[in-house]
RNA sequence: GCGGAUGUGGUGUAGUGGUAGCACUCGAGCCUUCCAAGCUCGCUGCGCGGGUUCGACUCCCGCCAUCCGCACCA
């Protein structure tokens, strides 16, 4: 296992160099001089997301109350509208003529003009003119006419005049808010629930960098999680109730802690975001994550969206310095109400009470006939002030509508509400815990913890210590020698392998039997079985374990037994 | 997007105004009774496009990509 010195530039350069010749990571589209920001997962890399994928969903949904959905990468403008990306994902620009400089222009003028980032990008520019803010890098203050910067990828959905604007999502969860009905349904109508969604996702950075940790396109996994926000949610935290995690708390530094502990003291703030704390920690184990390179750091206040309550990253360790690899965010009932907010559609659960309670109303109510001619185009507005009016008001009333229009109201306009009503429960919008993903990213950190440099007999000797569940090669099979009969065999071999469900074998018969084993050292393949003489006698066969080498003989449905009872395992709940 | 550096087989490198070597890898064969052995033979390359030139991998320009700063972003 490498310690934190062990991430040198130079092993970084020799690990991109066996990533790029064993076929795990490459650029994209290289013969044709290749695309910033766009990679390749090879013949062993595809493989390897594959089952990290796999491994994700299967984590998430042994817990029963989650669901997989998937929905479109392409995606309607109107449902990033209202989630509040379009505006979110745009940058208005201003270059500075005389050093050529481009800044963001509602920072330059954030200190003189509140929400300047709220502004349209006319008022922007007429305001910016004014104000005529000095270029942070030279001084000057020519600038350029602004300029809209969308990091989302533009498309049309149809085409010519018929198409209509729309974007390649910028994340999947999306996916999950708009499709709450019928999630509310599968689930019977009750909280809390869950859906996962693996997919890509879009964002057209300005500057891609470091390999893998910011793409343009990306593979990401969410889940949205509802819950109820007036129900005190307990969890069991297992075998986490004793493992401590180090926490970058907002308020108290660093720290060393179990989740439940953290709780309790209340530097994490909502048992939900603690209970999928300990479950990403669970999850990152599983698939190879070194667990002294991770950390949790917590969002500062300041830093986080207004309507989160509380928010975490899972910060991993590599050849990158710390990179934030998972954010588990509580996100409140920000990104449903949006949505119903838009499209008018109630994306809502329902509370029932234990026992149906009496509402006494007491209160106006507008007679229709009478103010519906008299205030017009105010009626609607009118009526929803009537409502809220106290039980000893007195009429005429004048009221304050939100154009600042005055109208007085009149006793005839009005009429008396007192009643009873039943109430058996309420509907409320649920409150979400989103744990979001970075897939690329967890796999580059799996490669970098997993590559390990050693040397053997001098020479420089190369392994993925890949976890087996995520090794990209389950088995490789090697004849001893590629004849008398035992290439005929190890084919048989092969090929029976192959036919298992989710099992994945490779045949590999040139060169020498150490030149072999160091192939499959090299791209992680765990278990290397070996077809010798013996072999073609009794069926058996040795089977070699990458991780010290060490031998002994079996036979194939003891091979399988042992493969299966190894990939069996199950991160601990 | 701005500034700087770089770009030669799969990988790492040498080199020249007259179209390229080397090492490893890879493939075929021989040999070999379990950890990159040996021998023989072989495949694969000057990032892309334009200009200068009789001739460009080499000089010039543009683009693309990579790396490092800045900015942007999480």
């Amino acid at each position: 296992m490498p310690d934190i010195s062990t991430f040198s530039e130079e092993r970084l350069e020799r690990l991109q160099g066996l990533l790029k010749r064993r076929g795990v990571i490459l650029p994209a589209f290289e013969i044709h001089g290749g695309s910033k920001g766009l990679f390749d997962f090879g013949p062993v890399g595809g493989r390897l997301r594959n089952k990290i994928q796999q491994e994700w969903l299967h984590h998430w949904l042994s817990q029963g109350d989650i669901v997989e959905i998937s929905s479109p990468t392409i995606t309607p403008y109107s449902v990033l509208e209202a989630s509040g990306h379009v505006s979110e994902f745009t940058d208005f620009m201003a270059d500075c003529k005389h050093c050529g400089e481009a800044s963001r222009a509602d920072t330059l003028i954030e200190k003189q003009v509140l929400d300047a980032d709220a502004l349209s990008i006319g008022n922007l520019q007429s305001i910016f003119s004014k104000l005529s803010p000095k270029c942070p890098d030279c001084g000057q203050s020519t600038w350029s006419d602004i300029r809209a910067q969308n990091l989302m990828f533009n498309t049309s959905i149809g085409v010519g005049s018929s198409g209509k604007a729309g974007f390649l999502r910028p994340e999947t969860a999306q996916g999950m808010f708009t499709l709450f009905p019928s999630l509310y349904r599968h689930f019977r109508e009750k909280l809390p629930f869950g859906a996962v969604q693996v997919g890509k996702g879009y964002r057209n950075e300005i500057s891609p960098r470091q390999g893998m940790i910011r793409l343009r396109e990306f593979n990401m996994a969410e889940l949205e999680y509802f819950i109820d926000p007036d129900t005190t949610y307990t969890y069991d935290f297992g075998s986490m109730n004793t493992q401590l995690l180090v926490l970058i708390s907002d308020e108290h530094g660093e720290l060393k802690m179990s989740v439940g502990d953290a709780l309790e003291q209340g530097i994490i703030r909502h048992p939900t975001v603690a209970h999928f704390m300990a479950q990403t920690y669970n999850f990152l184990h599983h698939v190879g994550i070194n667990d002294s390179f991770l950390r949790f750091r917590q969002h500062k206040k300041n830093e986080m969206a207004h309507y989160a309550q509380d928010c975490w990253d899972a910060e991993i360790f590599g050849s990158f310095g710390w990179v934030e690899c998972v954010g588990i965010a509580h996100r409140g009932c920000f990104d449903l109400e949006a949505h119903e907010t838009y499209t008018g559609k109630q994306l809502r659960a329902r509370r029932e009470f234990e026992t149906p309670q009496t509402q006494v109303i007491d209160g106006w109510a507008m007679n229709m006939a009478t103010s519906g001619p008299a205030f017009r185009q105010y009626a609607q507005e009118v009526n929803s002030m009537i409502l809220d009016l106290p039980a000893d008001c007195t009429f005429p009333i004048e009221i304050t509508i939100e154009d600042g229009t005055v109208l007085t109201i009149m006793e005839e306009h009005v009429k008396r509400d007192q009643r009873e009503v039943k109430v058996s429960g309420v509907w409320f919008t649920p409150h979400v815990v989103e744990p979001a993903f970075g897939i690329d990213r967890i796999i580059w950190h799996i490669l970098d913890h997993a590559y390990d440099e050693t040397e053997k007999d001098g020479e420089e000797y190369t392994y993925f210590r890949f976890k087996p569940s995520v090794a990209p090669i389950d088995v490789c099979v090697l004849p001893l020698f590629e004849k008398d009969g035992m290439d005929k065999l190890s084919k048989e071999i092969h090929k029976k392998l192959l036919s298992q469900t989710g099992l994945f074998a490779t045949y590999d018969g040139s060169g020498s039997i150490g030149r072999r084993y160091a192939r499959a050292d090299e791209i992680g393949v765990p278990y290397c079985i070996t077809i010798d003489h013996q072999t073609i006698e009794d069926s058996t066969f040795t089977i070699r374990h990458r991780d010290d080498g060490s031998q002994e003989r079996i036979n194939f449905d003891g091979l399988l037994r042992y493969i299966g009872s190894i990939r069996q395992s199950k991160p601990i709940l």
